[in-house]
Order: structure tokens, then sequence, then C-alpha cells
RNA sequence: CGCGGGGUAGAGCAGUUCGGUAGCUCGUCGGGCUCAUAACCCGGAGGUCGUGUGGUUCAAAUCCCACCCCCGCAA
């Protein structure tokens, strides 16, 4: 079960590692993008590539999803990113319980952006956690871990990335684990608990009074998407890439400090500076900030 | 039929209103200047103007039609 392209690497790797898939259930086609289109979930294109079965429930609740989980008779659900927290009953159906993949060090980070809040808050460790799903949000005992390091720039998109392959792994370790008994469930200590709240709009548009850190955060922790937003010249970018200039100016924070073949130099609180170095104008492609300048000059 | 923006040289753009010799900034190549340079000067190459051997016209990047692709919003 999973829904979005994190999940899709533990798909293709457990199928790789040779487990017997016997059904993959994700969230039903929903109308998105430009025209309304009914779109199917990542999920859903991959296992359909990978010959796999698909359903689709509406409701999990039902005595017909209930029947049609049951029909599998799996060993085990793999849960990974599915977006709806399973009802009691179909958590006790595997007789080895539902396994979860989850994208951080757990008990740090429950809820459903973990990789983004690692990000968003400087976090120079991230990681994933399998775990044995409760009816609680992410609160069931721990299976196995893995940690990475964070790039001192990078950008959520790329670590998700990572985290979804080396999940992906970790899952596969996991399942043989618990086959095998070297892998036993480990309760999570509550006390040391932090949430991961789902990201919002209202998060992306960029405060200039914030540090230069801060900042940079925000910009990567949102990037690729929903994206960190700002007004620069009249204009509303989302920012993609900020480096530290290392310079100060007296112009208010938010003022454009300059512009040079590195990008766009903006003031931020206490006078330090930051420069944007990737950007996308309304209506644009993403692109760097150099070549922005190029068919646009800031006076 | 959800709303809207866009496709012009390797990159980013102007030119389209009001049809009439393809422009700008940067990159690139060559030369010059300089102790030196990412600076400056001179010169060159590079474009079927998204597609249709589509329509209108003496003439289409520009007007009309169809299609493809990209992007923002909204979900």
């Amino acid at each position: 079960m999973g829904t979005p392209d994190f999940a899709v690497a533990s798909l293709r790797a457990l199928c790789a590692a040779g487990h017997d898939v016997a059904a993959v259930v994700t969230k039903p086609d929903s109308p998105k993008n430009r025209g309304m289109k009914l779109m199917p979930s990542a999920v859903k294109k991959a296992a359909l590539e990978l010959g796999l079965p698909v359903y689709t429930p509406e409701k999990l609740k039902t005595a017909e999803t209930a029947e049609l989980l049951a029909s599998f008779k799996a060993d085990v659900f793999a849960v990974v990113a599915f977006g709806r927290l399973l009802p009691k009953h179909i958590l006790e159906m595997p007789p080895l319980g539902c396994v979860n993949v989850h994208g951080s060090l757990l008990p740090k980070y429950r809820g459903s952006a973990p990789v983004q809040w690692t990000v968003l808050n400087g976090d120079r460790t991230g990681g994933v956690t399998t775990m044995l799903l409760d009816e609680g949000m992410d609160t069931g005992a721990t299976l196995l871990s893995a940690s990475v390091d964070v790039g001192e720039y990078e950008s959520f998109g790329s670590l998700y990335e990572r985290l979804a392959d080396v999940g992906a792994e970790l899952l596969v370790r996991t399942l043989d684990g618990l086959v095998d008994g070297s892998v036993t469930p480990v309760p999570q200590d509550d006390a040391l608990a932090t949430y991961a709240p789902p990201v919002t709009k209202d998060m992306c548009p960029v405060d200039w009074e914030r540090s230069v850190v801060d900042i940079i955060n925000k910009i990567r922790g949102l990037d690729p998407s929903p994206a960190a937003n700002a007004d620069i010249g009249g204009v509303r970018f989302k920012l993609f890439g900020a480096r530290p200039t290392g310079r100060r100016s007296d112009l208010p924070a938010g003022s454009v400090a300059g512009t040079d073949k590195q990008g766009i130099e903006v003031v931020c609180g206490g006078g330090e500076t930051l420069v944007i170095t990737e950007l996308q104008a309304p209506g644009g492609k993403r692109m760097r900030a150099a070549d922005y300048l190029r068919g646009h000059p800031l006076a």
C-alpha cells in the first residue's frame, strides 16, 4: 500500500528482492493538474508497469474492502506513504503486521512531512525508520532505522529521493528480518516524540527579517514543492537556490543589494545578505538567477 | 469543456498591438589591450521564429485555423 513516488522505490525494491507481491493498493485516480484530468497515483503507474494487480478502494472501512484485503492472504502489508490511516481490523489482518517506512528517525518527526521538516529545521542528519503500524500517527514500535547525512544546501526533493531509496532497501531488510526473527519491535519513547505537520502554502512566503540561515533552510526545505516565494522588484518569484554571501548591507531587509553572476543579492535580518541563485518567475520555467537576469535586468 | 501565461541563436529575452531586410544581454570562436583578469576593445560563427511544404497576402515571427510541448493558479 502506498501512493506517491516515495513509495514507488519500496515497491520496486520488494519486487526486485523477489518478494511475492500479491496486490498493490493505492488511492483512487483523482482529478489533478491542468484540465482537471484524472491522474493515477505514482504507485499505480509503477504497479501497472510491473504487471501487478492494482486496487484503489474508495473507502477502507467497508466490508468489501476488508474482504478484498483478506483475500490476498498476505503475510504482511507493506505500507509506505499510503496517505490514510488503517482501521484496526485491517492492521490486525496480516500475521506479521503492517510494516511502514517513515522518512525520519522516529520518534522524531512523526506525521506527514518528516523529510520537509528535517530540511526546514536545518538538521544535518536525517533518516528512515521501519515500524509496525498501530492506530496512532506513526506511534508504532520501530523495527530498523538508517541515518543519512543531510547536505548543507541539500533540497527537500534531493533528500526525499535519497530517503526513498534508503527506505526501500531498509524495508526489504526489515521484512527478511521479521521472517527469520532477527528483527524485533522496539516501542517508541513517546517523551522524545516530535511532530512534522503537513507543509502548507502559508509557510511559503519568505520573511526577510529572518536570519540568512533560516531563510535558506526555508527555501531548500520547500524545494521543489510547494516552493518558497517572495516579491523581488514587484515580481512574485518562487525561490529555489540561495547561498550566504558573508556580506552585509545597511539597506532594509528584503531590499535587493545588487546582482552579479551568482544571482540576486537580497538583504535579510540583521543586515546580512544572501544571494538567490535559482528561481522561477510567473509563467516561466525554473532557472538560474543569472539566466533570468540576462533577459530581465533589474534596474 | 476549470482559469491563465508562454514556445524567436547554446542560455535568458525584445520584436506580434499597426504584416515589409532577425534584434538585445550573455555564452562561444578568433584577434587586441593588460603584470594580469571573471574587466575592456574589435571581429566572426550560430535562428526551418514550436509543428502544419495549412489559410489570407505582392509580402507572415507578426493576421486566421488546427495540432504538439512547457509553465502558473486551482484541485
